[in-house]
DNA sequence: CTCAGATCCTGTGCGC
DNA sequence: TGCGCACAGGATCTGA
């Protein structure tokens, strides 16, 4: 479930790990991602040092110098630590490193992606180009988000989810975010006064840091690199709860489908 | 241009 | 128990 605060958890993992260290050598098992992987993706990386790692959106970006490894991990992709004898049949690309480190990428179902950008040109490249500002910056604030919902008649949550505005919101954190705003996720996001606009924004703020601080959500199979898990699916106020009371005024959770995603609120609450 | 829906893929959990 | 179906963290393409 990578949502921004579990992507950047990954990288807080990774970036313990590897950091500093040279490619040894780099096995593809599996090509087909979502975007078919570079035959010669493991030949160009052989030798080269990781600098540092990095995040931007839902990216984990593998700062080699001259070039940067940018991976993103779909709904399932993770990274671990792991042994050459332990590779299953998800283990998509394994990869060795200086000390005997050794990290493997996983993802059952394949829509992750890996890619050897040169650094300079990562700005302008066509996964990065049209991606918004943010959450966590100072570009995200009332101003913003009120400027950006003049004229969109699309509901106010397909619009926090869209990474060309803003990046890094998926569907946990779009209902969660929505629900401490009291703002209904159907709303048309032209209708929101510039007062919902800067609870929003607090709200969204609010919820990814504190997810942060929780390790991020693990539902399903999400772990942190080190492998242990994140703990705030247990701070789910709407998320996954249809029929549960809410816990502000005990009206039952609903859940409907929104621009195709599940989406969860509270009908006292929201507006 | 905008926006909703289908699509890619595998695993899980539910009802029958 | 076993089967079929709905659904799951995302991004991108199509077409209305």
């Amino acid at each position: 479930m990578p949502e921004l605060p579990e992507v950047e958890i990954v990288c807080r993992g990774l970036e313990k790990c590897v950091t500093g260290k040279a490619i040894l050598s780099v096995q593809v098992r599996n090509r087909h991602l979502r975007q078919l992987v570079d035959r010669s993706l493991a030949k160009k990386l052989i030798g080269k040092k990781i600098l540092r790692i990095r995040r931007r959106a839902k990216y984990i970006l593998f700062d080699l110098g001259e070039w940067c490894l940018v991976n993103h991990l779909g709904m399932t992709g993770n990274w671990r630590q792991g042994s050459k004898s332990e590779l299953g049949v998800h283990d998509h690309i394994f990869i060795q490193l200086q000390n005997k480190i050794e990290i493997i990428y996983n993802d059952p179902r394949r829509f992750g992606l890996l890619e050897l950008i040169k650094s300079e040109d990562l700005e302008q490249h066509r996964l990065f180009k049209h991606l918004g500002v943010e959450p966590l910056s100072s570009e995200f604030n009332e101003e913003y988000l009120f400027k950006n919902v003049q004229g969109k008649n699309r509901s106010i949550k397909s619009l926090i989810m869209d990474q060309t505005i803003v990046v890094g919101i998926g569907n946990i954190y779009a209902s969660e975010s929505l629900f401490v705003a009291r703002v209904l996720p159907q709303k048309s996001a032209k209708d929101l006064t510039r007062k919902e606009c800067k609870r929003l924004v607090a709200s969204i703020v609010k919820t990814l840091e504190k997810s942060l601080q929780l390790g991020g959500s693990s539902i399903s199979d999400f772990r942190h690199f080190g492998g242990e898990n994140g703990e705030f699916q247990n701070s789910f106020k709407v998320y996954d709860r249809e029929g549960e009371f809410c816990l502000r005024c005990g009206t039952s959770i609903c859940r409907d489908t929104l621009s195709g995603r599940s989406t969860y609120w509270c009908p006292q609450c929201q507006r």
